[in-house]
DNA sequence: TGTAATTCCGACAGAAACGGTCGTATACTG
DNA sequence: CAGTATACGACCGTTTCTGTCGGAATTACA
């Protein structure tokens, strides 16, 4: 289904973490990992993706750890998404191995990749900083409508 | 990954083959899965599952098979993907079982309701006549900035 | 009445994705 | 050198997804 997994879910909280501690010039793995419930290893694999992926700095021995490699209000969710689940596509048709053999007479592939477009856009827009503020919830959703007749 | 389920894809290119033939009083799950190439039995289970939940009205028997519940227009991708593959979160945390359980210190899950809902929102506004009508790809994602502005 | 078409329903199995762990190697600090 | 930390890959148990099968109930029609 439609549901971010949970890694890129932790990803997301690390970074937030981060961008909320510019203090420290370096938490390990294991103090987010411990701020939080989350695996310790398992978030270790996540930094490291993240690390690759050119979102964060680390910097290994003592002392050592991750830091966002730029500042928070220009890391993406989308780019986070990207870096630690792949490539961002809502549909099966990605060609590839376990792809949509269908492609060829399928007719809902173009609106669908509208779509795509879209809620990309959406989470292209949203960064680690909107993250770390809060701002109340507003009424939001009734905009939803002339939103999508902007894309579609 | 923030992909959708093959089932609620043939689901709405069922929904969408069904809007387009609106001469036919009904047309079998087999038809469709021929029209494409859809496993039949699977998408049968589909379009039962959509009768359940009443976006689709069947009729057993001889020349039966299945027709819209209600005009194309009135039909939202959403509601075809709630009922396919049930409630729509993109995060973990819906209680439950296999839930999260970080529920309680987690500092992300209210900005990521609001994330939910946006995406949400723009599943509801589009309808299975939108995917039947074929527009150009127009300048799109351009606005996604101010669009959540809105809505976040 | 009987037969074919068709929906309806649950159970099941194979395949993939996910979530998490382990072991080990490497790098930096002091 | 010892301790702390990242880096990387292999592995495994669970869940989810996709698809199939078998059979029962409905309806049309000859
Ligand atoms: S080709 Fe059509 S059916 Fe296959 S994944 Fe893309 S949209 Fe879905
Ligand atoms: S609670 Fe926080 S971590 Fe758990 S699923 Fe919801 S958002 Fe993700």
């Amino acid at each position: 289904m439609l549901k971010l997994t949970k890694k890129a879910d932790y990803g997301l909280m690390a970074l937030k973490f981060l961008a909320e501690h510019p203090e420290r010039s370096a938490l390990s793995a294991k103090d987010v990992a411990d701020a939080y419930g989350i695996p310790a290893q398992l978030l270790a694999k996540i930094l490291q993706q993240l690390t690759r992926s050119g979102l964060l700095r680390s910097h290994a021995g003592m002392n050592g750890g991750y830091a966002l490699a730029r500042e928070a209000r220009s890391i993406s969710a989308y780019e986070v998404i990207l870096s630690i689940d792949g490539p961002f596509f809502i549909t099966s048709c990605t060609k590839g191995k376990t792809g949509c053999e269908l492609t060829t007479n399928c007719t809902i592939k173009e609106p669908l990749a509208r779509v795509n477009e879209t809620i990309a856009g959406v989470l292209k827009s949203i960064s680690i900083q909107d993250l770390a503020e809060h701002e109340q919830p507003a009424a939001r959703e009734r905009n939803a409508r002339e939103l999508v007749a902007l894309t579609l």
